[in-house]
DNA sequence: AATAATTTATCGTTTTTCGATAAATATATA
DNA sequence: TATATATTTATCGAAAAACGATAAATTATT
């Protein structure tokens, strides 16, 4: 069975900002926001995930994705 | 804030697939999918996400999408 | 009308986020 | 090289929420 996996490093890339300013944005410590960042979730409520999109201007299928394997 | 909002229903119509059927596969209760489908939840697990879009074949994107306001 | 499918409602258990905090590691900069 | 900054890892605890089980209600379907 595949996976979800989350993409959030090349979005962060593409729009120039650090974990610090994100974490800041979506209001979250920058210590959460990095285990969402490197995978280390198995899950993430959809508040913060909204919150995520809206400051990084980008829908949901940029950050997260189904991997097959 | 905008939210994030599942678009099940169009897929399983697209897919042909009853909720009946898609839980069976998913491997949830058609009761917990019915919630999913009809945005009653504030979450998903990702090993829920991922058995959705393997039962469905398609990606995150065409199930959760986020809708500014 | 009868049957099947979907939705709603409770309750309990289990999972897991997220916060707080401290420490470790990595990266940048003087 | 030394120092500051940024990111990651590690615990612990609390709060949130999925998911199961079950029953009931509502909505299609035949």
């Amino acid at each position: 069975m595949g996976k979800i996996v989350l993409r959030l490093d090349r979005m962060m890339v593409e729009r120039k900002i650090s974990l610090n300013e994100l974490a800041d944005r979506v209001g979250i410590t920058n210590v959460n926001l990095s285990k969402i960042k490197n995978n280390k979730v198995t899950a993430v409520r959809f508040s913060t995930l909204a919150a995520i999109c809206e400051a990084l201007d980008c829908n949901v299928g940029d950050i997260l994705e189904y991997q097959k394997d």
